[in-house]
DNA sequence: CGTGAAATACAATAAGC
DNA sequence: GCTTATTGTATTTCACG
């Protein structure tokens, strides 16, 4: 991880799709150790995947929620997570420290769809959810800093 | 926002880096088309952006916390998220119905780091934080479904 | 580990269906 | 609005320093 790579990280972080000849350009070496370093990142775990963002409200997709678990003992989500692999509303689950065992973030059409799936998470334990009513910083970059 | 789009979307979300002549292939249609379908997602304000996902863990970023947010009146960092501009720790904001106004994400070097992050951010409201152990779902498409 | 030069593959335009 | 064809450029691999 030298000046290098941070670079490349930061540019691919900004836009995944730049080519290695662009990379390249605003790195200030040649293509081919564009191609071979990033190569590396990724083999290393470093990068791992590259994704396009879709705003979920263009798609039909306006009602949004944050829902914080507390599971029922053994059938916790956070240990079993393809309990929700039938569930493609769940776009994401992080483990928490504390008497929260999980936030799972939700993308639904409707606030009908909410609910039936706020019954199905209430299968695995204790739900309170919060709408999200907007993301003022909806991702940022991880520097070198 | 036909079946194609959907695929388009669905394939660009598992990898970003895909060409429009490998999209054309999974998709069934010409490289022009999609072209001409990407840039229309694009300029739609569907695909907000390509990004490199990185792993914190692997860049010496291991500490990551969720930290809830009950701002102080005027100065909420949700109507005023340039005040953390100059916080590169934090990674998301966002905004909630209820009582927590909003739901920080923050990638750190060190408990310490985090520690001094909390400071921070509890001069703008009172804060609940809760550390990240894994993150059993990290993402998924948004689908047609 | 980096650079340079080869063949291959890709993107973009324009024209036609 | 989708496809085919063409042109120019980008990417990749290999060989070399």
């Amino acid at each position: 991880m030298d000046r290098v790579d941070w670079a490349l990280l930061g540019a691919l972080q900004e836009d995944a799709r730049l080519s290695y000849n662009e990379l390249a350009r605003r790195v200030h070496v040649s293509p081919p150790t564009v191609a071979q370093r990033v190569r590396r990142l990724e083999n290393a775990g470093v990068i791992t995947g590259y994704r396009a963002a879709v705003d979920p409200t263009a798609v039909g997709r306006p009602v949004i929620a944050l829902v914080r678990m507390k599971c029922y003992g053994p059938r916790c989500i956070t240990v079993h997570p393809e309990l929700l692999d039938d569930c493609p509303e769940v776009v994401e689950v992080v483990r928490l420290t504390g008497d929260i065992c999980s936030v799972v973030k939700v993308v639904t059409t409707s606030i009908s769809e909410l609910e039936r799936l706020l019954v199905r998470l209430g299968g695995y334990g204790e739900t309170s959810s919060a709408m999200v009513l907007s993301t003022p910083i909806p991702w940022r970059p991880v520097t070198a800093g």
